[in-house]
DNA sequence: CACGCAATGTAAGCGCCGACAACATAGAGG
DNA sequence: CCTCTATGTTGTCGGCGCTTACATTGCGTG
């Protein structure tokens, strides 16, 4: 009947949507736009119509992914609540957002889009103003510090999160868990050390150790 | 003169060095069977006669950083030091193995490796000794806490320190370092996050919060 | 010493991929 | 109506992982 017109209409859109489902589920490697092509019942050359290559598509996943935390952040923002309930909340955030699209997790957070000189266009603006939240929800719990101890608080912050999603991810955990320590008590810990960090002197240590590399062969 | 021989002599060993070489610069992604195979002046299939395929070199590629690893924490380890300092020094090991050698700290600590049912068998021992030895050394540090205490700590640690590695390389920090802060002031907060965690209760923490999940659009 | 067999290497080919160039179609605006 | 541009197609190239069938070598054993 409705023979498949020769335009599609709003190609560019499916590629987004479906190719974010994609990403989501299986991360960034197991996207081909070959085969996203012909999902979508276009020929393969049809997507560079809308896409420089496949990094562009990718940039703009990511950047969606951006606009997901930023949205999250600002309405953590807009509660009125104890800042380190907040934190425990982002965190808690984190983990459920990376729980339920784990690979669109990973290319957001291990890729190295934003790595680029320059980096993706598209990707900048979401990307800076997460940073900015980020840094926001963490000065509130830990109210009137220098700026640079704030932003090692975020530093810090983020990192264990990000980490703990990368490791679990990679199955590192594995060993620990045979024992009678549960993925909710980890994430339980994880939650509780973002949250708790020593109040003293993010940034008071010196050069503890010098950097030497025994080992390195 | 010498005309190239039919049998290469020590092919495994050789496409095992130039191999690791490439991981370590440029990453697993950035390593190609083909064209190691022919930099090394063999033929394409002759690789496969002693790997069966591109993930099991990869295996073994890790296996060979995680006994680098398992030799510096017990470097470490027989040394007499505090407990707080030895758990700096193993942070500054971490940070400068992963300078040194990006790619292959990638693949040791984001690839999906480790996560495969089963994992490569190669790659259980020297894991498994390495997670062993990192709890010892944060055991010593936090003596007489409870196994599940210890392994909580030792997760928050080394999630701290490789997420920090992983969104360092990812580019995320870019932003946060046009101000003041410089690449060592960030090192030097991460390490003494690592290594002063707030000595009390690691695992008090009930559910804080609930897993909502708001903006999770 | 000779022989046969396992270990190790080669050549060719399959199917997948990203990307580009040349060509086809359709719809919007003069 | 007609052209111009946006959009989609086909064909092609080079690269990849991997497999099959075949070639060479050298070691262990009769």
């Amino acid at each position: 009947m409705d023979k498949t017109p020769y335009h599609h209409g709003d190609l560019r859109n499916a590629l987004l949507d479906t190719a974010r489902g994609v990403v989501e589920r299986d991360g960034a490697e197991a996207l081909s736009l070959r085969s996203l092509a012909e999902d979508l019942g276009v020929s393969r050359a049809a997507p560079y119509r809308h896409f420089a290559d496949r990094d562009a598509l990718l940039a703009e996943i990511a950047a969606s992914g951006f606009e997901d935390h930023v949205a999250a952040y600002q309405a953590f923002l807009d509660t009125d609540m104890d800042g380190r309930d907040r934190i425990a909340l982002t965190t808690r955030f984190y983990l459920d957002y990376a729980a339920r699209r784990p690979g669109l997790h990973r290319l957001m957070f291990e890729s190295d889009l934003l790595a680029r000189t320059p980096p993706p266009a598209v990707l900048i603006p979401p990307a800076d103003r997460s940073y900015r939240l980020l840094v926001e929800i963490v000065r509130q719990a830990f109210p009137g510090e220098s700026e640079d101890a704030t932003l090692a608080r975020a530093i810090t912050a983020i990192s264990t999160t990000i980490g703990f999603l990368t490791l679990r991810g990679a199955g590192r955990f594995k060993p620990f868990m045979r024992g009678g320590l549960s993925d909710a008590d980890i994430e339980a810990a994880i939650i509780a050390a973002v949250s708790n960090q020593s109040a003293a002197a993010p940034l008071a240590v010196g050069s503890i150790c010098a950097p030497s590399t025994p080992g390195s062969q």
